[in-house]
DNA sequence: AACATTATTGAGACCGGTCTCATTTGGTGG
DNA sequence: CCACCAAATGAGACCGGTCTCAATAATGTT
């Protein structure tokens, strides 16, 4: 019946208080860091907590200073290599300034999103970090602003919400990989991207100032510099799921004049291409030209190794945990680094058939 | 001055018991679900959360249930897509029971994993579930485990913490392989895991029960079967980075009678097997033959496609969570159902030189 | 030595919920 | 019509910390 050391119930400071015999308001301070406690109660304290290995309540703690010393991130596919990579970033910066970090994914999937964003601000996140997955479907992330909650975007903008988005500058890099696409004598190339939207692709209608609209620009101004016509309906939404791709790859081919090159926009519709390409026995780079958005090891190791548009993944997942924590004591971030994208030539090019 | 509608401070169930006219305790009963309450006070107190849009504030709530509804589940390395796709396992049952998921990264780094255990036990988290890096520094979990708190291991098992591991087995599939290996003539066979230990290999040691002294536990028994003498020198332990892969293929090729075939232990190491063997200009399956454990996408898309050892990783994410949940709201979780790991061949093994 | 300052201290309110307990209300049965 | 039991209600304690405030101790000033 006797219960010997291991009490069940957690100590409070009440506990260590009492062991050192100081006042609880003291044994806190001491215990807290904060306001006056002299040396003598200082380590008195220190060694009751020692002694009775306390550990102090988080909960209760946050649940009174409001704050939680932890950011939270909301990411849509973390078997995406990229969105991993972004969350090593944001995870090492934040924990070398004393922030944890809670993630939740999403699965691309906005209702998932939202009760993702509802239970972090519920949970008193001191800052949230959201690589939204619509951006029309925003009132989720426009109520976080207006309870004036620390809100950084990652990877992709959102226009109207006046909150600022760490991503890379795509439109220099692009003009270089269809620069490079055209020298080679391409001249009918196809982009495509899981972004959803209304298709057939109409100008800057959907894209807004989305990553993807910069590559749209980019792919227009080579276009233009080699004054060959640039083909709207080549730029390929909706390719979520790898049905998608079959389909769009079908489509392609279907085409009076199909496209000579593949652009693909991340890692994931790029492996669907070429699984697609390869069941088909479409050969890269004879039969297909290709370029894909991001840089993973495997990349270099399929056959023909992949040219492909890098973006530095890792900096900006610790510019964004910068930037929020800035924000949360009150700093200023400072102004936002430029963050271009890096065309790297392999050998996935050739001419065209 | 007059701040509008927007007022600056959160709403408590006191504002909306006042706003209902009824008592505060009332209110939060209506609000949580618990006790009796009146149809009339029930209906009445949800419009005016409702009017006020009123959020409850859930460390408050956590603070004196003692329960958060959510899981905490700490990962070596969140960039494995391995991981991601147990953690998308995880997410996706927790989420259907209604729980949150926490997800701590820790970079095989045992300090991290310390920190992350206590963070989320600090958060008050309802279980954890944890992969973790090592099989001989457990203090952190026996503490866990010591305070009667819900823990479930994942991937890798642990002697001496009675705790239960949801992990693949390996051994058939590691003998099958292993055969396929020595049918086609192979007699000395390397296997290169990042798991640390002393080297050379001896025996069961190190390993324990780990995945990995299944795998070779595995080899062995073909090895027997075949009646060819299985050397321990090519089990290669600590190949973490990049350097170490490399230093390793050093050693093989340095042996008497280096290896005809390579296993790697995992996505990561198979990735810096091959980019180190592309630079040497050694070929799969001309040079090497090869098989790697774990399947993802670019696995089919190098040239030879991969000879792979897959595992039910999602499925698994969802039995830990399945088995946390359980045990959280004190229910039996059944037994542990097997988890076969599976060959799958294709073309990356050929006859020996 | 007398007085002004400043540093420590303890008591107790507070954060925003949950939950116990005594009290009130409502419906039933004799 | 009153006793009786269950349902509904409100007051207030409580969770484990933080933080305000008044009281006390220590230090400095002239």
């Amino acid at each position: 019946m006797t219960t010997p050391s291991t009490s069940k119930r957690a100590l409070t400071v009440a506990d260590v208080a009492r062991e050192a015999q100081v006042s609880k308001a003291q044994a806190a301070r001491a215990l807290g860091g904060y306001g006056a406690v002299s040396d003598k109660v200082r380590s008195r304290v220190a060694a009751a907590a020692e002694r009775l290995s306390y550990r102090p309540n988080q909960l209760a703690r946050s649940m009174n200073t409001g704050r939680s010393q932890s950011l939270g991130v909301v990411v849509g596919d973390i078997e995406n290599p990229y969105f991993g990579l972004a969350v090593r970033g944001i995870s090492d910066l934040a924990k070398e300034q004393g922030y944890d970090v809670i993630l939740i994914n999403t699965d691309e999937n906005l209702g998932a999103e939202q009760d993702a964003v509802r239970v972090l601000v519920d949970k008193r996140v001191d800052g949230l970090i959201v690589a939204p997955c619509s951006a029309d479907d925003i009132d989720h992330l426009a109520q976080v602003v207006e309870e004036s909650r620390i809100l950084v975007l990652f990877d992709r903008m959102v226009e109207g919400l006046g909150v600022e988005t760490v991503a890379a500058s795509f439109e220099a890099a692009s003009r270089q990989a269809t620069e490079l696409l055209l020298d080679s004598g391409h001249r009918r190339i196809a982009y495509v991207t899981s972004l959803s939207g209304r298709e057939p692709f109409t100008h800057d209608a959907v894209l807004g100032f989305s990553p993807i609209a910069q590559r749209v620009a980019g792919m227009k101004q080579a276009f233009l510099a080699y004054e060959v016509e640039f083909d709207p309906a080549l730029v390929k939404l909706n390719a979520g799921r790898e049905e998608d791709v079959q389909r769009i790859l079908d489509e392609l081919l279907a085409e009076k004049e199909p496209p000579t090159a593949l652009v693909a926009s991340d890692n994931r519709i790029a492996q669907a291409l070429l699984k697609e390409c390869r069941r088909r026995s479409l050969r890269i780079p004879v039969d297909f030209s290709f370029v894909m958005y991001d840089d993973f090891p495997w990349t270099e190791l399929v056959d023909p190794p992949l040219t492909v548009v890098t973006q530095p993944v890792y900096a900006m997942g610790q510019e964004v945990a910068r930037r929020t924590i800035a924000r949360i004591k009150g700093e200023d971030p400072g102004p936002m680094p430029a963050f271009e994208a890096v065309l790297i030539r392999r050998a996935s090019i050739s001419h065209p058939g």
